[in-house]
DNA sequence: GTTTCTGCAAAGCCTTTGCAGGCGG
DNA sequence: CCGCCTGCAAAGGCTTTGCAGAAAC
């Protein structure tokens, strides 16, 4: 587990400590296919332990987040979820503004962006992750057949 | 005020009104700036009128977003806020990790970007406004000082 | 041994909702 | 007039915080 040695060389520099707890959110937040909020977290680490309480979970995330790894998103319907940086390796996410889904894409394809940004506003544009809004493939397609159906 | 006939027409599209209220939200949003979270604008329509109350201001807010002329941004400190869309124009912005700032950009940058995800993804992306995270030049300087002096 | 961390419970904050009366069309 | 809107107040959901005991180092 990549994360787990630099979370705790992470931790060390701060003279933070590595707990039972804080391993089992991590495990966690690593098993997660996409983002997980922290109700689902909990779900998931309660399982392991019954031992973990849901605010030991949010210090975690902030922790996490303070060390920089981690990354939050805003979901469609509102809830905050999170996902650690770097195990997918960096990404970017497109967000259906219809059904919802999110899809990962590749970093590359943001890269020319990214350049622009720094030439012409001399931003240096870190984006953990992106997420843009959109209408994805089936969607789309869906909304011109009602469009179509609806003349 | 371009936007206000814009909303009078689509409220009476769905057989809604258009009340003082509305009008006075519609206002607040227009004069500011930048983002503007609830409390903002309900402070700003108080003093034109104390008989505007905040959940008036969340009802409407909620509408516009409905009708498509108001997107929603998350501030660096988590707060929710709320921009007209169209008024500057479509733009978008960049976020500094460091400051908090928010800087606007031209759509055109994006456009590139645009066109890659419609062809990779088949992803019709409408990015009513993106926010880019990242360092903004001054914050950039700062951050290369301080890891000078610290060596 | 210290200092950080945790669980528990309670508070806090922002946002939403129910309701009776008011008002736009 | 009808039905949408509003203010008021209260509930709601998520997140944070205070505290005393437990645990890492």
């Amino acid at each position: 587990m990549c994360c787990e040695a630099q979370f705790l060389q992470r931790l060390r520099e701060r003279g933070l400590r590595l707990t039972p707890q804080r391993e089992m959110v991590l495990r966690a937040l690593h098993e997660v296919d996409s983002h997980a909020t922290a109700e689902e977290i909990y779900a998931r680490v309660s399982v392991q332990s019954s031992a973990v309480d849901l605010s030991t979970v949010y210090r975690t995330v902030e922790l996490l987040q303070d060390l920089r790894l981690l990354s939050t998103i805003e979901r469609a319907d509102g809830q905050r979820a999170y996902e650690l940086i770097g195990v997918h390796g960096p990404h970017h996410h497109l967000q259906c503004r219809r059904c919802g889904r999110l899809s990962r894409i590749e970093p590359e394809a943001v890269q020319p962006l990214i350049e622009t940004l720094r030439q012409r506003y001399g931003f240096a544009a870190e984006p953990d992750h992106l997420v843009i809004a959109g209408l994805c493939e089936a969607c789309r397609e869906r909304e011109a057949q009602e469009a179509q159906s609806a003349a």
